[in-house]
DNA sequence: GTCCATATGTTGTTTAAACAATAAAAGCCA
DNA sequence: TGGCTTTTATTGTTTAAACAACATATGGAC
């Protein structure tokens, strides 16, 4: 399919997946802090070294935890697409909106005290996800406007997502077509519009 | 616990766990004849090669993935009292009727067509199970009686748990209750009891 | 019947994970 | 504070599982 790193063995997969399920499953019943790499291994099933030769330590794995699920789907979308639409931006919205539901319906205790490690961790990953689309777009345009073009494209869908969750009732497919305009036309659109 | 095979790599384990599963998964769905062992691999995502490893085909599978829970009860009830009473009886007749219940409600279409040759599994692993305890009790006794009694039991215990579910409509508890003078007893006691 | 695709077993090699031992750091509590 | 247990992190060795390649065998379709 995305023909990115076809021919990862399936034992990786699987311990990498059972591991972080497992991180999950634990941090439903208890604080992050309070889980041990013991513990983790033991609820998977897997060596404690095994634990380290996939991840450094506890909050690597916190990270990847996190971000693996939704950083997929991003990915997939704007691969999808090939280039940056609209919908590609109403689909990341989504599935942001959809991942915070998740996270916080599953296990609010545990990550609530994470929320700006993981605003800051999301925000990184998009904006090389984003830079990186841009790139095939205009191959042309310098390296630095490319750069901040992604920074601002991370910083806006995210922040949108938190506004939506924090102030807005509406659907979050209708609030990202109400802020659309914004994301492809910038301020110009509201300034000079008649 | 039951001190016997400690130290077995978890992989294996694992592995037998993730085959058994899939397997009885798949046979939820179709025909037994018509699972093949790269779906059950493919499922269980484990390599086709390791499935060879572990069972010679897929009637070896059904065999163990049939009888792994049960005899594991089975076995554990023995273990704990240590020689057989009534409470032994009591509770190996229960564990087969759960196996019979949770088997016929679980995956019917696939497994009905094997019945007999359930029958014939289970039977011979409940005559293995009493004739190691009898031989733990009477070491005196000649190998050849405790065989025979250890065949009685088992088809006795079977053939009860099978009457139960064809022709009575009381509790299985009530039920072994009411057949338990004959397995302690025998016959003599229908007989000469007045 | 032949042809073709798919399923079954098997084998030698490579690799991920288990294991055991180790040293250092972190808690803890008296 | 010192002594104790627990947890962390690393390393060399062993083993189970993945992989690829192979030789049958089975089963439809033509």
């Amino acid at each position: 399919m995305t023909m990115s790193e076809i021919k990862i063995d399936p034992r990786i997969k699987r311990t990498r997946k059972l591991i972080m399920d497992s991180f999950i499953e634990l941090a439903m019943k208890k604080d992050v802090k309070d889980i041990t790499i013991k513990d983790i291994t033991a609820e998977a099933t897997v060596n404690r070294a095994t634990f380290y030769s996939h991840f450094t330590d506890k909050y690597d794995l916190l990270e990847k935890s996190l971000t693996e699920d939704l950083m997929m789907n991003v990915s997939n979308e704007i691969a999808q697409h090939e280039k940056l639409t609209e919908d590609t931006i109403v689909s990341i919205f989504l599935s942001i909106t959809t991942f915070h539901l998740s996270l916080s319906s599953q296990c609010r205790r545990s990550f609530q005290a994470f929320s700006v490690t993981i605003e800051a961790i999301i925000k990184k990953k998009l904006e090389a996800i984003f830079y990186q689309a841009l790139l095939k777009q205009h191959a042309a345009d310098s390296d630095e406007s490319l750069r901040i073009a992604a920074f601002m494209l991370s910083w806006g869908i995210y922040g949108a997502s938190v506004d939506w969750k924090q102030s807005s009732s509406i659907a979050p497919e209708e609030y990202i077509r109400l802020a659309l305009p914004y994301f492809m036309y910038g301020m110009d659109f509201y300034v000079t519009a008649e």
